[in-house]
DNA sequence: GAGCTTCGGAGACCTGGATC
DNA sequence: GATCCAGGTCTCCGAAGCTC
């Protein structure tokens, strides 16, 4: 009797999994949700009879309904590079200049890229041993991300188990970017209004924030999505990036198929305009391009930054602008010491997000655009979605205010000025005087009528 | 309020080539 | 070999929004 339930368990497991695959990954479900639902059904009542056969790998375990306390730290294997980004065709033009020199000057008719779309998520990565997902994490600083496996489980286009067997390697770790559908995000956000609770500014934020959720039962709920795009294996049995994405799909991940192969640089350049507009018209966020070269010997040739590999680079598409005013600049002063000045704006909704500060970054910038309190600007996100350093790029001159000056540098040593202690203890770095140094940043702060707030 | 996300900018630092 | 310069690389910091 144990015996047949294992075997109907095992068959149900692998027809939920198979039509897991159809629906979420293909797009193309054979049954309707009534008889996938039954089939989950019969799933659970048979589990709950044997519960000696449970295992993690279930579908039915996909919410594991464990609310942790905080996420552990993972190490990646290989480090997780964020990518350099080009903004004209002309920088394109470039990168594939440095990939030619990187090769020793090689023709460049022979240099195949591999085009695909830049997705406004989070980037994780997905670990699988022998066959099962043992470990998902997010990119945290590149070298060490946290631990989100009970959150990423509970995506359902992220598969539980694959079959690696077939494709004869031991070790897997998959690369993807996690997101929410405008759809899903539209649908949240009206339920969190009728909750009478605040909405999430963007689908990224939203998805960012429901990765680091300490309950996987509310993730769940978030209707997140996943595209993967990269892979490590072992033993490695592929040459090109097109392959890794073939492999992909044979082990039944989500990729996106809005990719091409082009055969020289020359071919990459009408994708770009191709997608400039169409990009609006998907169901996800898209903020560019990824042009990859696509043999990765040569990308193992070209190497890495510390930061960025050589080999591939975004494009990105015009960020979005828009018009508001200086209120006032105020110095802001950072954890190390640092002072940066930063307009503060009228308060401005742009790309998904309301802006109302913009670093100035410091007085040289501020000297070179002659920004002044008062004044009109255009601004606009160097980052898109979420709004990162925010640039200001036009000074529209209506109503002069008074010229800020900057005491960031001590007028003796022309160093870091000084370093905010916890018992807020101004302390020049160079000479050690936090009494005199105090003394003369007050003094340069009365005489510009400025914010000292931050240096109190 | 703390601590996390991602990623761009600033500036320090490093490296390699040119010139003396 | 010393010096200068340009370009590449690295590290630090901050932005807004999120959860805890």
């Amino acid at each position: 009797m144990s015996k047949q339930g294992e075997g109907k368990i095992d068959r149900l497991r692998k027809n939920i999994r198979q039509h897991d695959i159809l629906y979420y990954v293909k797009d193309s479900p054979t049954i309707s949700d009534r008889e996938y639902d039954l089939l989950m059904r019969e799933l659970q009542d048979l589990e709950g009879k044997f519960p000696e056969f449970i295992c993690k790998e279930s579908p039915t375990q996909r919410v594991g309904g464990k609310v942790s306390e905080k996420f552990n730290t993972v190490r990646h294997s290989t480090p997780m590079l964020s990518l350099d980004n080009t903004y004209s065709v002309d920088e394109l033009k470039e990168f594939h200049a440095r990939v030619l020199k990187g090769l020793g000057n090689f023709p460049s008719k022979d240099i195949e890229y591999f085009v695909e779309l830049k997705f406004d998520g989070l980037a994780v990565a997905l670990t699988y041993e022998k066959g099962v997902f043992v470990q998902g994490a997010t990119r945290g600083n590149g070298k060490e991300g946290e631990d989100i496996t009970a959150n990423l489980r509970t995506i359902k286009s992220i598969p539980l188990t694959i079959p690696m067997d077939k494709e004869k390697i031991n070790f897997l770790e998959v690369r993807g970017e996690v997101f929410m559908p405008r759809e899903s995000f539209r649908e949240l956000n009206k339920i969190r209004e009728e909750d009478n609770e605040v909405s999430f500014a963007n689908p990224r934020n939203a998805a960012a924030g429901s990765l680091r959720l300490l309950d996987p039962a509310i993730t769940a709920s978030r209707r997140l999505d996943i595209f993967v795009y990269g892979l490590s294996a072992e033993p490695v049995p592929i040459k090109t990036h097109s392959e890794t994405q073939n492999m992909l799909q044979r082990l039944g991940f989500k990729l996106n198929m809005n990719h091409y192969i082009c055969g020289c640089f020359e071919n990459v350049l009408p994708y770009v305009e191709k997608w400039r507009t169409e990009k609006n018209n998907l169901e996800y966020d898209v903020d560019g391009l990824v042009i990859k070269v696509n043999s990765l010997s040569f990308q193992k040739k070209l190497g890495a930054t510390t930061k960025f590999p050589r080999w591939a680079v975004a494009y990105k598409y015009e960020a979005e602008k828009a018009e508001t005013k200086v209120e006032n600049i105020v110095c802001q002063v950072g954890r190390t010491g640092a002072i940066t000045p930063v307009a503060l704006l009228t308060p401005v909704f742009i790309s998904g997000s309301t802006v109302s500060r913009a670093t100035l970054h410091n007085e040289d910038e501020i000297k070179r655009k002659d920004i002044r309190v008062g004044d009109r600007v255009v601004i606009e996100k160097s980052g898109e979605i979420i709004p990162k350093v925010v640039k200001v790029i036009l000074s529209t001159k209506v109503k002069r205010g008074a010229l800020f000056k900057m005491p960031a540098q001590c007028p003796e040593c022309r160093g870091v000025l000084f370093r905010p202690e916890k018992e807020a203890i101004l302390r020049c770095v160079n000479y050690g005087c936090p009494a005199q140094l105090k003394e003369r940043l007050l003094h340069f702060a009365s005489r510009n009528a400025m914010d000292i707030d931050h240096l109190a």
